[in-house]
DNA sequence: CCAAAAGTGTTGGTCTTACACCCATGC
DNA sequence: GCATGGGTGTAAGACCAACACTTTTGG
């Protein structure tokens, strides 16, 4: 069954499903984590804002296409990017058959410039705790996006991807309290993520107010899998 | 980029992808974890083995895919059915660009029915721990399924897809060591267990020689996320 | 000198691991 | 009666969560 009526709903591809690849980009801005969201043009969803994504290119392979499209959309190069899930249900794009493996992206927020090319109408960032509904099933993907990063953040060591250079234990802790969305224990926080031994402390800086705070880094800036909280 | 080259490489399909899935079936038989392995039977890997698979209809979902290659191979319905990961690299089958969305599936070992069909030259299990060499990028969707299976063996009650409806705590335990590959101290087995609250007790059972242990059944037989070991 | 964030240890409870002996049955 | 797996509890150590005061700077 299925292959006259495909033929008929999809006549473009010949029965066969493009293949897209959707991005859930993340960012830490104004104490918040946000995830880029741009807005349809074309189509029955136009006008509502989604995932930013596109196309498989014919010799590209699926991270390729993930990592272009990050690229193309913000101008970050080698941040964090890991595949979520792939949605294939024949009806989520009323227009044309797509199965789309969604992507998640992790890149820090200085540098970034936004660029919503001319395929979207508009391009901004938006809390990742407060999406509005999104085009396609990508109210599907931001929840499982946001699982995924919330999780992973307790056994690994992915925060660098989103962090400058250089920062205090504060801010690091922050990220962590700002993503998990509960308050941590500052004492507890700090033993547990010194004893990792992925921190380099460096010399001192100046806060704006008060207390000047330690600085430090990561010693490698890649990912890692470690238990830590 | 890619378009001219694409159409040019995959001339059937216009430049787009055909999607599929593969497929890895899990069972217990013979005191191991085995994994069911096709032959290949025409196009460079012809006489390898491989995971079985196939393309997915155009009215059909992922899952949907998975779940009929699931019973057309071993007559199984309803067990247990997981999405692993997309592969997708231009090269990993090198008679036409296919994107391969890999699934883990796990079928009790009674009752299956083996049924190679007409597309493969043979079908049988293969302890999951000694897979041979296998066609396109399958060593690798292996390994990650192994990997999976592992780990949320540990922490979700999705053992009961591969038990009869009645056991031993001690056959239970068995099945534990023989995918985790590593021995566990019984008291503290049972301990765990029993804590779960997922087991009832049922009456006595004969065992072939010794005495008799007592039977156990899930009270649900549905996928739950808890910690286990 | 006051406000604000930085820095630092200890304790109690919980969880995990290791470990050994008796029991019920079939042969 | 003996071989085989079934069944059971405790103690030591590791790990985790909770908790308050002192320090350093800017204004």
């Amino acid at each position: 069954m299925g292959q006259v009526e495909s033929y008929h709903r999809f006549p473009d591809t010949q029965g066969h499903p493009r293949v897209a690849v959707d991005l859930v980009i993340y960012t830490l801005a104004r104490r918040a984590l946000r995830c880029l969201l741009v807005q349809v043009k074309e189509g029955p969803f136009a006008g509502k804002w989604a995932f930013p994504g596109g196309l498989v290119g014919g010799e590209e392979s699926l991270d390729q296409a993930a990592e272009r499209e990050v690229y193309e959309r913000t101008g970050a190069r080698n941040g964090y990017l890991e595949q979520l899930y792939t949605f294939g249900k024949p009806e989520r794009d009323p227009a044309t058959r797509v199965v789309s493996v969604s992507y998640l992206a992790l890149v820090p927020h200085h540098g970034i410039q936004l660029n919503p090319a001319s395929k979207y109408a508009d391009i901004r960032w938006c809390r990742a705790a407060a999406l509005p509904g999104l085009a396609y099933d990508h109210d599907q993907v931001g929840r499982l996006a946001l699982k995924r990063i919330r999780s992973k953040l307790q056994y690994t060591n992915i925060v660098y991807s989103l962090l400058p250079a250089e920062f205090t234990l504060g801010e690091l802790q922050e990220v962590y309290e700002t993503i998990l969305h509960r308050p941590l224990d500052r004492r507890n926080f700090r033993k547990k993520i010194l004893a990792l031994g992925l921190l380099q402390r460096l010399r001192k800086k100046r806060r704006g107010t008060h207390r000047p705070a330690a600085l430090y880094a990561f010693i490698r800036r890649r990912p890692m899998v470690i238990e830590m909280l």
